[in-house]
DNA sequence: CGGGATCCGCACGGATACTG
DNA sequence: CAGTATCCGTGCGGATCCCG
C-alpha cells in the first residue's frame, strides 16, 4: 500500500508542469487554448450546450470550415469536446462540452465576457497612446 | 435624473459588443488577449508584481526579445501594463499591471493553472485517441 | 540594460473545389 | 450536412546586428 493518497499524488505531480519553462508541456498546451476559436467555440457550446456543427458555423461569424473542422478536431483530440454521429441521411454531428471541459468553461466566457465589456476602455488607451506618440513623433 | 442607473447603461453597452460577430471590434480584442506571451506576461506580473524587462525575459523561459517587446508595447497601448523608464545608467524599466488588466489576471492565471493542472488528462486523452486512430487507419 | 531594425522561414489560416 | 483535400498568401515569430 502507498504512502500518498491518489490526491497527493496529483498534486505533486501539478506542481511538475509549469508553463513558465520553455520545454514543458503545459507550455504548449496553454498556447493551444490560448486561441480565439477555441475560445469562441467553448464558448459557444457553454452558452447554447451540445451544437451541430452547423450551428457552429453560424454561431461563430466568419470562421472558415477549415478552422472550426481543425480546432474541434485537436479539442476532441485533448478530450475538451466530444463528437456524436447520428446516422440520419443527411448525417447529423453534434459537439458537446466533457467533464474536462466543464472546468476550462468558465475561464473561456470571462475571456470573452473581459473583451467584450472593457473594450471601450481598451480603445480609449489606444487612442490616447496613438495621440501621444504621434505629437512625439 | 436619469430612468437608468450606471450599471444598467453599462451592461446595455457591454451588449454593444459581441465577440461572435466577425466584425466586432470584441473579436480582435479576444484574439490579441488569446495569446501565450500575453498570458505569461500577465501571470508573470500578477504573480511577481513589477518586474523589470530582464526579469521578464527571465521569469518566462523561451520568449526573444521580439516578442517581448512586442507583447509589453500591444499591452501598453491597450492599457494593459504601465512601463515605468528610471533614468540610471544603464536605464532601468519595469513593467507592471494597470487598474485594467486587474480584472483579467485572474482569467489569465486561471488559463496558465488549467494547463498545468489537466495537462495529464490532456495527455491520457491524446494517447487514447491516437491509438483508436492508429488501429482504424 | 533595454530595446529598435531587419531578414527570412514556415506554419497559420482563408478560399476554393470536391465527396459520402 | 459535414466534412476532406489542396493551393497559396501573409504575418507570426525566431535569429541576428546595432544603438543610446
Amino acid at each position: 500500500m502507498p504512502t500518498t493518497t491518489a490526491a497527493q499524488r496529483r498534486s505533486s505531480a501539478k506542481a511538475e508542469y509549469n508553463a513558465f519553462l520553455a520545454g514543458c508541456p503545459s507550455r504548449e498546451l496553454l498556447a493551444r487554448i490560448s486561441d480565439k476559436w477555441v475560445a469562441l467555440v467553448l464558448a459557444a457550446l457553454a452558452e447554447e450546450g451540445p451544437l451541430r456543427y452547423s450551428a457552429l458555423a453560424r454561431r461563430i461569424a466568419g470562421v472558415s470550415q477549415k478552422m472550426l473542422t481543425q480546432t474541434l478536431r485537436t479539442l476532441e483530440r485533448d478530450g475538451l469536446v466530444t463528437r456524436t454521429v447520428t446516422p440520419t441521411v443527411p448525417v447529423t454531428v453534434d459537439y458537446a462540452l466533457t467533464d474536462l471541459s466543464a472546468s476550462l468553461q468558465h475561464v473561456m466566457m470571462a475571456l470573452k465576457g473581459w473583451a467584450e465589456a472593457h473594450m471601450d476602455d481598451v480603445h480609449e488607451s489606444r487612442d490616447s497612446y496613438d495621440a501621444i506618440a504621434s505629437e512625439v513623433g
